[in-house]
DNA sequence: GCCCTTAATAGTAATGATTACTAATAACAG
DNA sequence: CTGTTATTAGTAATCATTACTATTAAGGGC
């Protein structure tokens, strides 16, 4: 666990974003800084980063998008254009957030299972 | 919009099944039924099935995997072996979800974001 | 500051889920 | 039954992501 300037200039420009980056949209930016960083590694350290939970990945249809921790917050989706939109509030749920139309909402628990556990404590 | 017998097959097996199986492993359980279906036409299938709410999509690491809309409900995903348990119950906090440590969780909202409402009412 | 070990990287090839393409097929309206 | 055309089977292509390997550079010890 080496502190790489590849690591670092990643981190930086993810937590310095509110645009809910791509691996290749934070590869075109870190080539500014560093211009011979590979694709690769902006990959295998985002794994590594969201792994040691510094930063979120959010799954989306055109690839993975990677999003700070620096406030707690939830995203709007939206179904046509796929935009996702920062929710800083809490909850209304009168069917909208902002002029936004909510149609739908999935929430997800992340967590060790079972089996897993039992498995760990050999 | 026909209907034909491939359509009714696969959702026929996703609403009869609990295991939120991925397109390749519908693909294998619908040949039983029409050994000649093609795997192309399982994932155009789920697309629209998606596209109609008719089944849910759940994006994860290893592709993306559908569910039916039986009964509501929300999924506990293990961060270590990628295994979804659906959560039927309402929400304890008591970070855990029967015998599963909860680690994190995700809310997403889905909607029309206010661009695309503008765009549709032209 | 200078080695030395080895984790991390750059560059490239490979993988694998998903989509695109096209000729053939089959819903289904008249 | 017939004609239109949406849908399908089969296959090729795409593209995000991972794997591989020789090279580089952290950073601990001296």
């Amino acid at each position: 666990m080496r502190n790489t300037k590849q690591k670092s200039l990643i981190l930086n420009i993810v937590n310095n974003s509110y645009d809910h980056l791509t691996a290749e949209e934070i590869y075109e930016i870190a080539r500014h800084t560093l211009p011979n960083i590979s694709l690769g590694t902006v990959y295998r350290v985002l794994n590594g980063l969201v792994d040691d939970k510094k930063i979120k990945r959010i799954k989306m249809s055109d690839g993975d998008h990677f999003d700070n921790l620096n406030e707690l917050h939830n995203h709007f989706i939206c179904e046509k254009c796929h935009k996702i939109i920062d929710v800083m509030d809490s909850i209304k749920f009168d069917y909208k957030i902002g002029n936004n139309k909510i149609v739908d909402y999935e929430i997800n628990f992340i967590g060790i299972c079972e089996d897993c556990l039992k498995k760990e404590e050999n």
